[in-house]
DNA sequence: GTCTATATTCCGATAGAC
DNA sequence: GTCTATCGGAATATAGAC
């Protein structure tokens, strides 16, 4: 625990410090007793909350991955012009993961070990349609306004290039020396460097 | 345990069977039990090879890292021009990686998990030098060669684009609904899609 | 609601026969 | 080298007092 724990409900302090503990540790590799001792409270008022574990774990992923997500269809079903669209995504989507660093990594590698369990518990909602976006690419090949690209590269070229530096950082920040601050000014920078990358390249 | 279990010696199908449960589960999750299954030997049998549980990991995760990672300098300290070293960049990192398509990830998180461990034990042996590539970028920028633009971004787009989709297959799969042809056959077409995709964004 | 104490399950590791 | 059996600790979960 940190500090000002009065401050919250019980329940409260519960949710941060579980998110704390499982998004470094992961589910398997996150203790109770850790959860317990970051929120400051007792090991059995976590089953009292939350029926277990993975009750617990469910809870924190599901906040995280539609803090992820399902964020995308604001952007990618909205009626914004291609360029705009590609803008405002990766301006967005790098600013929540500056807020949620962690994120990515922790959600990716459990839905990477777990795929089935992704399948059935935290995919209800549906899921994002790609198909406006999609048909836009597909037109403005067409009206020759872009060069001709796969949509499907396209988007991933758009997702990769967004997330990648956030799951890379804690190997990057070894292997090319590169220091918090210095991470920190890059992805800043990455806001207006990545869609001007993409745009840079698919404009004709 | 699958096949052929007499085909090997028992030390190497303890390592082809923990290679495969460690980078599914990862560290924290993977069960000695399950190794031994998979195997088709007793769990007594994994200590009497590798004394315990972190040193049967470290045995996998350096094989995998030295897979990945290392395998850069042969490429990036070479002494191609710029646009061949981007394209066999790619095309030899994306083809190993369809060799290894859990790798990433595991190798990934299992540092994000434990960077210090990371720095103190699997760091030995030197990093991968970006002088000489930097420096390489920064000359065709003064060349006119190429667009204005930060070296360590380029870097970062180069690794986003080859890494990050294997990082994100589960969730591109099942969010995406793409099949495991459709996703190999994208991989394959992006080992000359992703250079040109960048060459075509910095060329002048 | 919150705690202490304890039950219970699980898992890494070892002992020791063959 | 390979096995069976078991130990001992760790971690999840529950019982029950306050």
């Amino acid at each position: 625990m940190v500090k000002n724990e009065k401050d919250q409900s019980a329940e409260e302090r519960i949710l941060m410090a579980a998110k704390k503990v499982f998004v470094t540790r992961g589910l398997s590799g996150a203790r109770m007793q850790d959860i317990a001792d970051e929120a400051g409270i007792n090991k059995a008022l976590l089953h009292y909350y939350f029926r277990n574990k993975e009750k617990l774990f469910e809870t924190i992923f599901a906040e995280l991955f539609t803090g992820l997500f399902p964020r995308l269809r604001n952007i990618f079903e909205s009626d914004l012009p291609l360029f705009d669209k590609i803008e405002r995504f990766c301006s967005e989507y790098i600013d929540y993961m500056l807020q949620n660093p962690h994120a990515p990594i922790f959600v990716l590698n459990e839905i990477h070990q777990r795929p089935e369990w992704f399948v059935k518990k935290a995919l209800r909602g549906g899921i994002v349609n790609l198909d406006k976006l999609i048909q836009q690419i597909t037109s403005e090949i067409k009206a020759g306004r872009i060069i001709s690209i796969n949509p499907i590269q396209l988007i991933m070229h758009m997702l990769s290039l967004c997330i990648f530096p956030f799951i890379g950082k804690p190997m990057l920040a070894s292997v090319m020396e590169i220091g918090e601050e210095t991470f920190l000014a890059l992805m800043e920078a990455r806001k207006k460097e990545v869609p001007k990358f993409i745009i840079g390249s698919i404009k004709k």
